[in-house]
DNA sequence: CTCATGTCAGAACGACTGAGATGG
DNA sequence: CCCATCTCAGTCTTTCTGACATGA
């Protein structure tokens, strides 16, 4: 959590080759990293982790729902949707139960603690993403997020 | 709260969770996978990893340096230059010399078959980077890195 | 026989930490 | 004594693979 740059004696600050700053994808990653970190940050102080927020939060959204398709509509791999339900079961956030009508499935339901404790983290996660973009006004938040839908459609 | 959305027979194609998809952060992060595969796989095509870039790249605009700048410079980790180095170094592209006024310290330079290879990765990079930004006019795509810039001044 | 599902163990990767040896 | 440097070994994450058993 702490930070890097302690300039020692130096006078070096922090430079980064041109070359590097002027890609996007450098700007991306940079911009991702501190994204990460605010929101992980975030998310930690409260005791969940973003896979928590995926997971419910596509719960939410689609209603109940077998593991495989937690997984599909989360992003998440249906490995890690094992860890992700166990934890959220242990504290009361999601149940599961098998499935009558396909006995191989789980079925995951969110719980009221769970949609609570969503609402919770959706507050937590504004701060964050506010904090993270600071800089920009809303039109250039609307304009980021539309050019960044344009390219995630383009390679969708 | 309430949902009532019963997925009947439910096989979704891709559908990511309202709540995520608006969010600034995940949209970053998105794009950023993206991005990361298709400079990874466009560098790997040619021997190369992204490490190397960032290394040549500050030894070429800042000239010879120790293990200890570049890494400051190039933002890597310090252990992380050791394995970088000895990796460019074991291909001709860059040279580990000891420094005679700080025997400490490594002066590493760039050759020139390192200066044409980072030419190369240049252009390998600038084709991975066009890829990403396709949807993007010129103008966007300028918009795009002020905007990041200005985040990342921000976070700096 | 095939495919999907849930589960686990662990690989692969990138970012980072700690300690030790050398030297300023 | 204190600090910087280089190096290696190894931890800690997150993401993803492989295998397996069960059942549709």
């Amino acid at each position: 959590m702490a930070n890097k740059s302690v300039d020692c004696g130096g006078m070096e600050t922090r430079m980064t080759p041109q070359r590097l700053r002027s890609t996007s994808t450098w700007l991306l990653g940079q911009a991702t990293t501190h994204a990460h970190r605010l929101v992980t940050d975030a998310l930690g102080a409260v005791g969940a982790r973003r896979y928590h927020y995926s997971l419910m939060a596509a719960l939410e959204e689609f209603g109940p729902a077998s593991q495989a398709d937690l997984g599909r509509r989360g992003g998440l791999d249906r490995s890690d949707v094992v860890a992700t339900v166990n934890e959220l079961a242990d504290r009361g956030f999601v149940e599961r139960r098998p499935d009558p009508a396909d006995r191989r499935r789980n079925i995951v339901n969110i719980t009221p603690s769970g949609e609570a404790h969503l609402r919770h983290l959706d507050q937590v996660l504004g701060q964050a993403q506010d904090a993270l973009l600071a800089p920009l006004s809303a039109a250039e938040r609307e304009e980021l997020a539309r050019m960044l839908n344009a390219v995630l459609k383009h390679h969708g």
